[in-house]
DNA sequence: TAGTGGTCTAGACCACTAG
DNA sequence: TAGTGGTCTAGACCACTAC
């Protein structure tokens, strides 16, 4: 048996030795990594090059087994690390599908904001303004982009019964999210991870969060009702794709509510 | 092959029927579940109950197939089960170990303070006071303890360079935390959960932590050297045993530091 | 060299979903 | 009923650690 996936990995060196027998690579770097890590990337390749849409479903584990040929306990092995990842979700008797953002499964992959009691947060975001700019130091920094990148940038209120508790700066990289559209004024009533799937094919797969504390801004003070330079809470999220890339900064500020880790 | 493994699930069951054939259990309410989750079960329990103490190895898995007369696929797939939750590591060669808890590790296991520029806070704690006291009705709420308990209460600060940055309090259940003796004025150079662990042998398995602004108090205000009334961040946390009991209830005020969720 | 965990396979049988 | 994933086994071979 080939020490590597048909036609995946190392794709390179099958281009440099056409036809030769399967014998050591010339440059055997990484020739010997397993091959249901092989098998991972792949899955995961096609997850992010849209061969299967989220919502859609791969192929059965036999039938991947064939076409990569390798074992199902080896194809097994690669999903259970999607699925650990949370971009996989198998269901018995049904097949395996590409997991997609919806609100509430958003809910329990990241952190959130929750009542000061502990009552889920159950927000409408209203998009106060949205277009594209220069992206500003910490834009950069937090996005890895170069100096002169544009930005998209969306400045949104989250409330509940009509009561804004968070004001919110959401910076994105243009091209990508070049798609994305949001109109001032319009409602969001989905988390905007699955507008940023639906729209624009940009998969959040983790994100990490920084709290702080901060001053209000005229501008948020104004959104939150409450005086300038009052105490908030501040999120700063940096969100990364399915390939690492940083696709999201944001910041929350928020007077009344918490931030929380379910049970890390 | 019997459908539990021996000797450890549904012991009732077989205590109604010695000696009985192996037949459909009299009440099968969990006789069917799958075998790795009983031995996933099983070894949990031998580590909370110390046969196997943090630090020290597990037998091999050909040994642990044969004492609970499985097979080593399943014992793998029990272990894999604990290796993701951080209770056990394996290291090829040596033999897979119980976690002790070590500062190193649970600063990646945790959410963790940070400076505003992102460099790891590295803490020096002070016991400020510590003693038992009733618990109050948020001590009751966290650690679910009933009216009138009694709580160890541990005021401390953790400083970096002899500059006190966090000011703490720690509320623990009064008897599983006897032996802690904290000693007021010691300097406390390892994480609290390395003592917890090795002094009372209670281990952190998990915490949620809330976020929220608070303000400073007066003891506080001296103990960070802020004005009172200062604007603070405040984690407050609940930490739970390996058998998901809460064991720790803990509030930490911080006037400049950064609280941070590691890529997810 | 002996013993450990790591990878990979092949196949039996079960449980769930859908038509 | 056909097809899917879930459990469980048995065994081969490899790679790492220790002595």
């Amino acid at each position: 048996m080939s020490n590597r996936i048909r036609g995946v990995a190392n794709p390179q060196a099958q281009a440099e030795v056409p036809g030769a027998p399967e014998t050591a690579p010339v440059t055997a770097p990484l020739a010997s990594r397993p091959l249901y890590l092989q098998a991972r990337d792949l899955l995961l390749r096609r997850i992010v090059d849209g061969t299967w849409k989220p919502g859609g479903y791969l192929p059965s584990e036999p039938q991947l087994a064939l076409d990569l040929g390798v074992s199902i306990g080896t194809i097994r092995k690669a999903m259970e690390d999607l699925v650990g990842q949370g971009l996989l979700e198998r269901q018995h008797g049904r097949g395996t599908q590409v997991v997609p953002h919806s609100s509430d499964r958003s809910r329990f992959r990241f952190l959130r904001f929750v009542h000061g009691d502990g009552r889920p947060f159950r927000p409408v975001a209203l998009v106060l303004s949205a277009g594209t700019a220069r992206a500003d130091a910490q834009d950069r920094a937090a996005l890895g982009l170069g100096a002169g990148a544009k930005v998209m940038v969306l400045l949104r209120t989250r409330s509940e019964d009509g009561v804004p508790l968070i004001y919110e700066r959401i910076a994105l990289p243009a091209e990508p999210f070049a798609a994305l559209k949001p109109e001032p004024g319009a409602e969001m009533l989905e988390e905007i991870y699955v507008l940023y799937q639906a729209r624009c094919g940009q998969t959040v797969a983790r994100a990490r969060d920084t709290i702080a504390t901060d001053r209000a801004s005229p501008a948020m003070a104004d959104a939150l009702g409450c005086p300038p330079g009052a105490p908030l809470l501040l999120v700063r999220r940096v969100a990364v794709a399915l390939t690492g890339d940083p696709i999201e900064y944001r910041q929350s500020w928020t007077a009344a509510l918490h931030y929380r880790s379910d049970l890390d």
